[in-house]
RNA sequence: UGGGCUAUCGCCAAGCGGUAAGGCACAGGACUUUGACUCCUGCAUUCGCUGGUUCAAAUCCAGCUAGCCCAG
């Protein structure tokens, strides 16, 4: 049944991405790898092999040409850094964190890709992400996670809609990682030992602070400025480099020493404090959280039990999800949960698979 | 310019004659398709300065310098 089924496949150079078009290709898909053109010149990203690197797109190639697929390289550049890079430093400039790889999922994979996917034609894309697309008992569909819990990246995919699932496949969720690397292995895939990518893919030097500042002045947006480091009770311990420096949770390079260990427990953007305090204080039981998207779960009437992750390596903790607005939920916690942080994205599961999730607030 | 006290890594701080603890900060690494967190490693041949006593001193003595306190 997969005869004729065309399928645009998202080849990052990586290893999983290699191994997705290969299970494909295998599954009887008429497959097409196609590699995304997101930033803006490719030295940069030279030796990293990130999720959007861009010597990726040569590795990417010679693993077309061992599949014997017809491979492109597609310019989402403009789409990237105004729904990713801009919203990266937006975010930062007003004391929030973001999560860029949410949005480069939402907005440039799934809406830019899959669009142009399906205007050439193909009946789905495929990444090579650790999940699995699944139909819950309700009908609805949803993102689980993969077999291997530890690699899982399903709270990446929270803003995932119906349709769009509809039209996707993630053929590497039904592996473990070191299986994965087998097969590459085993079928000589030219990136078979390629080390996984981590990081930022938009910001080589791992300098966030730097590029959010060089970012904001190209873009004649304002710097915050300097200033106070501040306990809950208002007294001030000393004087920090602006908002953009810091994250909730964050303990190193406050370059401040306090005698003892001291966190990030807030940050007030309107007066430029960064609140700081002890580990305990950065614990807290519940969040509110906006921009919802539904997708295990059609709504939200009543009160549901849940597990919810408030960032991407969360575990996960026991919550009660409830309503409390057009699009707001509040979520709470059985147990405290360390660093509930405005900007991240709070993802709600059921089990194995996502029910949906929104921006904390 | 009478009396007393203190001067050890960027900060705090052990040490009390036997050859420089620890914490914080910082640096590097691990982990990680987000930020953080966490973990590992590193971090004073030298104890304000100059002499002296001693086999041996950061530790005892003297002077000097600096800071603090109490008196004027």
């Amino acid at each position: 049944m997969n005869k004729n089924k065309k399928v645009v496949v998202g080849m990052s150079g990586g290893v999983d991405s290699s191994v997705a078009a290969f299970l494909l290709k295998k599954a009887g898909y008429d497959v097409i790898g196609v590699t995304m053109q997101i930033w803006q010149d490719g030295q940069q990203t030279a030796d990293n092999g990130g999720c959007c690197g861009l010597k990726a797109a040569d590795d990417a190639r010679r693993v077309a040409e061992a599949l014997d697929i017809p491979y492109y390289v597609m310019n989402f550049k403009d789409e990237f850094k105004k729904n990713v890079i801009d919203y990266f430093v937006a975010e930062y400039l007003c004391g929030r964190t973001p999560n860029p790889c949410i949005a480069c999922n939402r907005y440039v994979k799934w809406d830019s890709l899959l669009n142009r996917s399906l205007s050439i034609g193909a009946d789905y894309i495929a990444t090579g992400h650790y999940a699995r697309v699944r139909t819950t008992e309700h009908g609805r569909l949803a993102v689980s996670k993969s077999a291997t819990a530890a690699k899982d990246q399903t709270y990446a995919l929270y803003n995932l809609t119906q349709y769009q699932l509809g039209h996707t496949l993630m053929p590497i969720g039904d592996y473990a990682k070191e299986e994965v690397r087998q097969i590459a292995v085993a079928e000589n895939l030219p990136v078979a030992d390629k080390p996984d990518s981590q990081e930022i893919c938009f910001i080589p030097d791992d300098d966030y602070a730097k590029f959010i500042a060089q970012t904001a002045e190209t873009s004649g947006l304002k710097l915050p400025p300097q200033g106070n480091f501040v306990t809950k009770d208002g007294e001030v311990l000393g004087v920090h480099k602006g908002i953009t420096h810091y994250t909730v949770g964050q303990r190193k390079g406050l370059m401040l020493s306090m005698g003892r260990r001291v966190f990030v427990t807030e940050i007030r953007p309107g007066t430029d404090e960064v609140v700081l305090g002890e580990s305990e204080d950065v614990f807290s039981s519940s969040l509110k959280c906006n921009q919802l998207n539904f997708m295990g779960m059609a709504d939200l009437k009543a009160p549901r039990n849940v597990v919810a992750k408030v960032r991407y390596a969360h575990q996960g903790g026991e919550a009660v999800i409830e309503r409390i607005g057009e699009d707001k939920i509040l979520c709470t916690f059985m147990n405290p949960v360390r660093a509930i942080t405005p900007g991240q994205a709070a993802v709600f599961y059921d089990g194995d698979y996502v029910l949906g999730g929104g921006t904390i607030m």
